[in-house]
DNA sequence: TAGATAGTTCAATATTATTTGAACTATGAA
DNA sequence: TTCATAGTTCAAATAATATTGAACTATCTA
């Protein structure tokens, strides 16, 4: 991963809402979870919420996909993955374990 | 860790100075470097440095300590990995590895 | 078809971040 | 004490983000 996704990443992590989106999606599950049902479950107004969900999908970090009138967001986790393989190589080496070594998160 | 802390931490990286600063950092590893050299090996205005490495220390992602009139800058890689521990648990489980068991990084 | 529902987009506003250069503080050396 | 160096702080200008409500598109149901 190169500098420029991993702080398109941080950076669409890096507020509340849009880090609330995340952990729901990522307690959710696979299957995702229709836009409206985020909207109602974190209080965010639906123009709102879909201005965040771009962002991390612009980021990377969300699939989408339709079904009839509803979409379903759900984490790319392959893109979390790498983001935290990032993190744990070029931001936390030094300490013990060598970089590349660290076991990161769901293989 | 609470997820203010987590969007601070993430919020100090989402930015490619800071980024690059804290890279070098733990490449530099514990004792870490002047505000000058960092400066001068980044090509960032010192103001604009200064004003960077107050947020990553404000997020507690940085320590530093005087010596004579240089200030040493290194990265506080217990912060780092507690956020990389919330991360792993927070926002990558659903995909195999159940949540607090996955290894991360620098123990 | 019309009406209702699910989401998005747009423009306006408000809020935050970032950069710049000048002024400032503190330390060390002559 | 005076000068130079290392860094920070401040205020102003700019740029990037986030929120709101209204208008819009697409899908479903009657």
């Amino acid at each position: 991963m190169k500098i420029d996704a991993a702080v398109a990443r941080l950076a669409a992590l890096a507020q509340a809402s849009r880090l609330s989106v995340f952990r729901l999606l990522v307690e959710k599950g696979p299957d995702g979870m229709p836009a409206g049902e985020i909207a109602e479950r974190l209080g965010i107004a639906p123009s709102a919420l879909s201005f965040h969900l771009k962002e991390l999908s612009n980021a990377g970090l969300l699939k989408s996909r339709q079904e009839g009138r509803f979409i379903y967001y759900a984490p790319d986790f392959k893109a979390m993955n790498a983001l935290l393989g990032y993190l744990s190589d070029h931001c936390c080496a030094g300490s013990g374990t060598p970089a590349g070594k660290a076991k990161v998160c769901c293989d």
